[in-house]
DNA sequence: ATATTATATGGTAATTTTGCCAAATTGTCA
DNA sequence: TGACAATTTGGCAAAATTACCATATAATAT
């Protein structure tokens, strides 16, 4: 693949990677009902502190969400909505799947 | 997280994960345009045919391709039209990064 | 100043993903 | 049938990701 369409594909990537994680899937699913501090978000998930940090650098670096220190709290935002989209695009995806695996399984029973 | 929760994300992660690799999202790019046989996109891609096979192998289990055998050619083309709007959104939020970057370049100018 | 609270960062072991080679499979054609 | 072409699968080493602990940083309160 040529260098230019390969940087392109490597742009992209870097956002779907950024959503590729079922807690940072949550975390977008989360912000997208308004501001949450870390301290929210770690209950919620329950992982260690420091590993939720990491995932929302993630979010953060790719352009995904916004950063907001007030006090010693730090708040964070949906900075890209097309994140949200994403994630309705992956509801879509499941949809169909279920639907055409429903039926082949019709088709199956009726060739009895 | 509860138990019912985290696997409604582990579905949608499993579709995003099929995309974040350049290589699959080339692939979905590609057949975006129309029906592929394995040797074509692998002599686009330039990777063993055994790598081109995985990455199919890939975006299909996850719903995003068919796959078609004619012959002893295996034709591809895209199942679900929502891969291509995922990728249309990943572009959004890279236009949106790139407007911000140089709104925030631009204030730094002004303040000198 | 010091203790405390909230968050981020560095280091690291465990897990997952990737990409190649070799071998197996499937279809075509002589 | 046997040779060949297209594709998939198995195995494996290298690379990337993940999650925890310990530590650092920053803001607030005492």
């Amino acid at each position: 693949m040529n260098i230019n369409l390969k940087s392109k594909y490597d742009a992209r990537v870097k956002i779907i990677k950024a959503m590729a994680h079922s807690t940072r899937l949550f975390i977008v699913d989360e912000l997208s009902k308004g501001e949450r501090c870390v301290c929210e978000l770690q209950e919620m998930i329950g992982d260690d502190f420091s590993t939720v940090s990491k995932h929302l650098t993630i979010l953060k670096n790719a352009g995904l969400v916004l950063s907001n220190k007030r006090g010693n709290q730090v708040f964070y935002k949906i900075d890209a909505t097309c994140a949200c989209k994403i994630i309705c695009c992956a509801d879509n995806i499941i949809k169909n799947k279920l639907k055409s695996e429903t039926k082949i399984a019709g088709l199956k029973t009726s060739i009895r």
